[in-house]
DNA sequence: ATGTTC
């Protein structure tokens, strides 16, 4: 038998609480499910599910395990706080967190969706292979490094003034397509359509418009990225059909969110919901928890400014995708013809959304919270689109820097077991700041470049933070959901070039 | 993640 006993970080302090191993904690349900019990802190409404395999579990932090209890003490909590393979600390829910809150009776909390309101990933394939794209490939990072802006506080090259700016944050993508940015198709291919009805601009600052303007169509930093892959490894013939991959294919993936508008609306009302917590006497376990009852004023006008950041940040993707395919054609269009360059789809990972779930036998209408958490709709889900009813929801899953990326699809048992989510990638275990310290941004750089993964990034020290080694495996993630059976593994995508903020 | 320490 495994001793897994939990390492803190060095700088952390010695105390009696070091000797605690997640096993005196967790109650193994099977080997990739393990309850924190209703008991282990006063005040939980339900239990908490962690899904992680052995190995994951004996890197879990703690704190992470705290963060799950924590969430299970909010008002209306359905069936479990749930945190996915990838989770670890966030700010009050942990990353890989999903909780479900009921409609009347439930709270909604910024803390369950997180600072980069609908960060997500969409994946767009082409008719290019591997070997068509390697001999252009150092030129096309070159091109799209230029025509993409990259970086904190980075300005695009796309000018809206403040009247489409509301467009944008009730219409979504149908704005950009109105405008002629990618196609209708591209509608159907994001999830919700690209747009969430019920946004209101007028619940969002004027600091947020003011920071969201200048910004959309610009990728960000940290974690975010846009990276021209190929189709490695297929798993389901059959899915990946519908989903239009086959093996050795080039696709290109774009991850990034709301940018400086969702991070301004996510501090402007966790100010008010924090005054919330205490007008309506919900005792809070974490102050960062801070939340509403879901049908207070308070908790909606949050709702309805987050669903702007949403929907803004669908925009910001789209818009990177079309230069993205301005860039390919411009490249390859002349010697290959049609790229046939389709959104396969975009999903949102950090985003609170009212969904019908069935919970105790009873259709019933929840706030589902994902912060780091994929939706993963199953098969004949009303919400997905008519070449997708058949197979379930794509889900896409992005690997950190030079690693796997895989697209997955939701099941039938997404629906009974997570709220029909899965997990959203690789989960950080190295903190930023440590990686800057022990590793160098030219010798990753090299490391992976020896992998024949080309970096472009504005700064080094961006490479190291976001080195493969500071992240948990994408595969044994992903392995962990595919093996519950809450997403159903369909294609592995291999790396071959990276644009970094 | 983030005008990276309101």
């Amino acid at each position: 038998m495994v001793q897994i006993t939990h390492f803190y970080q060095e700088e952390r302090s010695m105390s009696e609480e070091t000797e605690i191993s997640v096993f005196d904690i967790l109650i193994k349900i099977d080997d990739n499910t393990w309850e924190v019990p209703i008991g282990y802190k006063a005040g939980m409404h339900v239990p908490g599910r962690i899904f992680v395999s052995g190995h994951l579990l004996g890197i879990l932090e703690k704190e992470t395990i705290d963060q799950v209890a924590n969430v299970a003490m909010l008002p209306g909590i359905q069936k479990y706080s749930m945190a996915m393979p990838d989770a670890h600390l966030g700010y009050g829910f942990s990353i890989g967190g999903v909780a479900a809150f009921d409609k009347e009776n439930g709270i909604i909390s910024p803390g369950g969706v997180g600072f980069d309101i609908n960060c997500g990933v969409r994946l767009i394939r082409t008719n290019l292979l591997e070997n068509d794209v390697r001999p252009k490939l150092s030129q096309l990072l070159d091109d799209l490094f230029e025509a993409i802006p990259t970086g904190v506080g980075s300005k695009s090259r796309l000018r809206v003034s403040d009247a489409e700016l509301d467009d944008i944050f009730i219409n979504g993508v149908q704005w950009a397509v109105d405008k002629g940015y990618g196609v209708k198709e591209d509608l159907d291919h994001c999830e919700s359509g690209g747009k969430i009805p019920g946004a209101d601009p007028s619940k969002v600052s004027a600091k947020a418009r003011k920071r969201g303007r200048p910004q959309l169509g610009t990728l960000g930093s940290g974690n975010h990225f846009l990276e021209v892959q190929y189709v490695d490894e297929i798993y389901d013939e059959e899915l990946a059909s519908v989903f239009g991959l086959h093996k050795g294919q080039v696709t290109f993936m774009i991850h990034c969110g709301s940018r400086g508008a969702g991070h301004q609306i996510c501090t402007d009302h966790l100010q008010v919901l924090t005054q919330a917590s205490r007008k309506y006497n919900i005792a809070l376990p974490d102050k960062q928890l801070a939340c509403a009852p879901a049908q207070s004023p308070e908790a909606q006008d949050y709702f309805k400014a987050m669903l702007c950041a949403a929907n803004y940040a669908w925009v910001n993707r789209h818009v990177i995708m079309h230069w993205t395919r301005e860039v390919f054609e411009k490249t390859f269009a002349e010697e290959f013809g049609d790229l046939g360059m389709h959104l396969v789809y975009d999903v949102a990972h950090n985003i609170a959304k009212l969904e019908e779930h069935t919970v105790d036998g009873k259709k019933t209408e929840v706030y589902v919270h994902r912060k780091g958490a994929t939706r993963a709709f199953s098969p004949g889900h009303p919400d997905l689109p008519d070449d997708y009813r058949v197979t379930g929801q794509p889900v896409i899953i992005p690997g950190s820097m030079g690693t796997a990326s895989y697209v997955l699809c939701g099941t039938k048992e997404s629906m009974e077991i997570s709220f029909g989510s899965a997990c959203h990638g690789a989960g950080r275990v190295m903190s930023r700041k440590s990686a800057k310290s022990e590793l160098h941004g030219e010798q990753v750089r090299e490391e992976l470049s020896l992998k024949g993964i080309q970096v472009r990034a504005s700064q080094p020290s961006l490479i190291a933070e976001e080195a493969p080694e500071v992240y948990k495996s994408s595969s044994e993630v992903v392995d962990v959901v595919h093996d519950l059976g809450i997403a159903k593994k369909v294609a592995k995508l291999l790396p071959m070039g990276v644009i970094k903020g």
